[in-house]
DNA sequence: AAACACATCTTGTATATACAAGATGATTAT
DNA sequence: ATAATCATCTTGTATATACAAGATGTGTTT
């Protein structure tokens, strides 16, 4: 069975480009060109077209025509995977500890991240992440107890904080940061850092409908853990998970 | 003029999505029974859950349905932008200075990154971002002369390596890694800083159709620069830039 | 020379239709 | 009871057609 037709036609283009006989801006055959050349219907040449816009590698624009997109200040971006996940996609040998559980009086600025009251009580855990038994990442988070009240009695060995959550509140937003710092004590404790190593830290807050759930810090030692992405002009598979 | 009716489905679902009336997993109406209700074509209905689903917010399966989208382990994005526009984007005075421009002969770790021989000549330039006249970037990079042989004549307070790069080597793929590092002390010279403080490494190459074409890092002070990143349910706007 | 109208290219939206192919449950035959 | 078949739902691919709307050059009129 070969490949879809449109799919013949993306592939044909992405080659071009990728190949440098098509160079940014330049102008790529019309939907009417294309579907003459390959003895299809405009709306095939039409789709092909259309799918390689959405994945940034052309721009339309109608009237005009469609051309090779810009390389030029795009931003490129960057992705934060699941933790547990990463260490055994690298065949690593994963488990967690949990090192605080408890319920706090929420001082200003966990007050603010949250969007609830100054001192009224959010729960805070604190979860070690490992691979193969040395501590990978510290898990510190905040969350809101109207939007998990059974927060503390989870096992979190099992299921993962952010798992959790995702159940008992419909996610609709994720905002992130990443920024490097300088350990506190503590933090130097729970990774096993004799020196003050700079760590990465991403703070990330989840969003449900009826406000912020969750405000997690997850902190690893530099030397230790990267992020990392790609920006390449390869056909993007879809991936389905029944 | 009112929005096209794929756009209206396609909002009609996000906002289902939004207020949480359909939860993760959760099978949405068939293509069939969309077209039915807003009385549309079925390849109209089939266009707004086909683009939902590219964008990640939902999942279809062949025979079975499409579901809403699970946020299960779902990797995030962060954007690296280019630090100009960024500064300009925020109000900020940007200026840079060229610190060094010069041909080396490359040590094994950078001949390696390059794809040339260990102690071949290739060129080397850094370059301080400033924002209101204090260092915020330091971009050391080092260049392939055999793609981009002038490089070393070219004025970088004008247009950025980067966008020079671009106009010479036609890029097809992008690479980056982030981390935190401790400076040395050149580092701290170059980004004003008096005590060792965590800086963010960006480590960014670029591939042409005949090589690699350069490789660089991209140095911040942790206190001043930080990536960011969201993860939102709306509709993306395509922008084209003529 | 400037302004207008027109033809013609482009992409964008929308529909109707056809068949392929995966999943599922009900029916039927063994 | 088990297995095979079938009908029917789903999404996936592909085409032909129609009109809308933006961009551009070519005449024509003023």
């Amino acid at each position: 069975m070969p490949a879809p037709k449109f799919t013949q036609i993306k592939q044909f283009i992405v080659d071009k480009i990728r190949s440098g006989l098509w160079l940014e801006n330049q102008r790529v055959p019309s939907e009417n060109e294309l579907a003459k050349q390959f003895t299809v219907s405009r709306m095939t040449a039409r789709r092909a077209l259309s799918e390689l816009t959405d994945t940034g590698i052309l721009t339309r624009s109608q009237g005009l025509g469609t051309f090779v997109a810009s390389f030029k200040s795009q931003s490129s971006l960057l992705e934060i995977k699941n933790i547990a996940h990463e260490v055994k996609e690298r065949n690593g040998n994963y488990s967690c500890t949990v090192q605080v559980l408890e319920s706090i009086n929420a001082v200003a600025p966990i007050a603010i991240a949250l969007g609830v009251e100054v001192d009224s009580v959010v729960y805070r855990s604190v979860i070690i992440h490992n691979e193969n038994d040395s501590p990978l990442q510290v898990e510190e988070r905040f969350v809101n107890p109207l939007l998990a009240k059974d927060y503390l009695q989870q096992n979190f060995t099992a299921l993962t904080p952010h798992e959790y959550l995702s159940t008992v509140a419909p996610l609709t937003q994720a905002r992130h940061t990443v920024e490097a710092i300088t350990p506190n004590n503590e933090m130097c404790q729970w990774l096993n850092l004799y020196n003050e190593e700079p760590c990465l830290q991403v703070i990330r807050r989840t969003w449900s409908v009826n406000g912020i759930v969750s405000f997690a810090r997850l902190i690893s030692p530099g030397s230790k853990y990267r992020l990392g992405g790609q920006l390449t002009f390869k056909n993007n598979n879809k991936a389905h998970n029944t």
